[in-house]
DNA sequence: GAGTGGGCGTAAAGATTGTGTAAACGAAAA
DNA sequence: TTTTCGTTTACACAATCTTTACGCCCACTC
């Protein structure tokens, strides 16, 4: 998941190449688009809005230059061209008109991934703040910083108290059954020591609950496991 | 004048392709800085401040990819690797160390020039972001000219300190675990060392706390990992 | 309707691991 | 040589996890 998602416009007009850069990018994560002509490309291109290009220069209905000169007259997006064309010449080229990188066929898919990596890595926005907040009563958790507030205050929770509380928040409303809950927090082998979970949502109770001792959020499903009800 | 008097940081220990890796920049109106090893490359990139960097990963004194982690760890420069290893994994370690292209010798002078060119013109674009300065408590830390103020006075820190600090900073507020700091810092193979973090905060937290005992900043996630509170 | 047992909550004492601190060593730099 | 820095070793203390013990509630049975 290295990709993290990225959207990827592939175009070549290569059947082949195009279906083994496909799969190994979405391997690593990638949601891919493809076209396999320069015309169908650029209308790919202002459609998706994909945060990096993988050009093929060799396409059948247009130079591959002035499809990187079309999109660099709008768009800033990294380019990473593939080439057959192994002369000095032609790779200057195609920097100069504005591609980011240059591949040459035939190449590593490994190699590959990684410089679709730098090249996202450095597009990358830096701000971001994914705003991951999951609330509930008074309480706030903030998923990206492994932070907890109650009430406004911050909450100190323990690992596996933080562990037990994701695991409900990500099933958040539905019930967790006793098994799953110790396999995901303490893992396996473990499944037997149910009451760790007792002890754990005590605690959570305890530091998160307005009146712990009747839980409005954390609750107890009998017989079957537990409920964080949002 | 296509590098529109550019400053490129040119680390390499073989004096001929030094020489004329220099004569071309300059040619093309780029003004030039050299280091012939990775720990006077160091000190050259955090004092000229350059532009872009060329490293050759071969050195005599420090592994390549160690100089790529550490200048990550505090600045987005462009890095156009140099490297007689063809190797598509050697390829890939640099790129996912950070750096932004790969360049195998024998290279010719244009390919290098077209690269210099596409990736100057790749970081021109988000000019405005200067002024890097963090700042929590009383500390003031300059990520672009590796600086660091406690209450006004400059504070000397380490490689290893600064790094870490780096990181943390990186990831303002949210937990960085063991694993991840030890990455990023110590780089891999170091895994399992984190004696090394409990050492290297307690130094930061010495140089840069008010009252080192009760840390407001550099906090302890226990188990888990630090986080940089500000 | 008193007894019984499972499931649950509560409490507190070990046991274990993680963390902070100090100090010493050797290699490299000044 | 002296200084600085990264590494290694040692140990005390704190935080956390685990274990053990006990009481309550409720459904069910006799």
């Amino acid at each position: 998941m290295s990709l993290a998602a990225a959207r990827i416009l592939l175009i070549e007009d290569d059947a082949v190449i195009r279906g083994f850069v496909r799969e190994s990018l979405q391997t690593e994560g990638g949601e891919v688009f493809e076209a396999d002509t320069g015309a169908r490309g650029l209308i790919e291109a202002a459609t998706r809005q994909p945060a990096l290009l993988i050009l093929d220069l060799g396409l059948p209905d247009r130079d591959g230059l002035d499809v990187i000169r079309d999109i660099r007259s709008w768009s800033q997006l990294p380019i990473i061209v593939l080439s057959a064309r192994t002369q000095e010449t032609a790779k200057v080229a195609a920097l100069d008109a504005g591609a980011d990188d240059y591949l040459i066929k035939p190449f590593g898919v490994p190699e590959l991934l990684a410089r679709v990596r730098a090249q996202l890595r450095r597009a990358a926005v830096p701000a971001g703040a994914a705003e991951a907040v999951f609330r509930f009563g008074s309480n706030e958790v903030d998923l990206a910083q492994r932070r907890v507030l109650h009430a406004g205050e911050e909450v100190h929770l323990t690992q596996l108290e933080y562990r037990l509380l994701a695991t409900l928040i990500r099933e958040q409303g539905r019930v967790v059954t006793h098994r799953q809950l110790m396999q995901e927090v303490w893992g396996p082998g473990y499944a037997e020591r149910t009451h760790y979970l007792r002890i754990y949502m005590k605690q959570l109770r305890e530091k998160l609950e307005d009146n712990p001792a009747q839980p409005a959020f954390l609750l107890t499903e009998t017989g079957v496991g537990y409920r964080l009800q949002a």
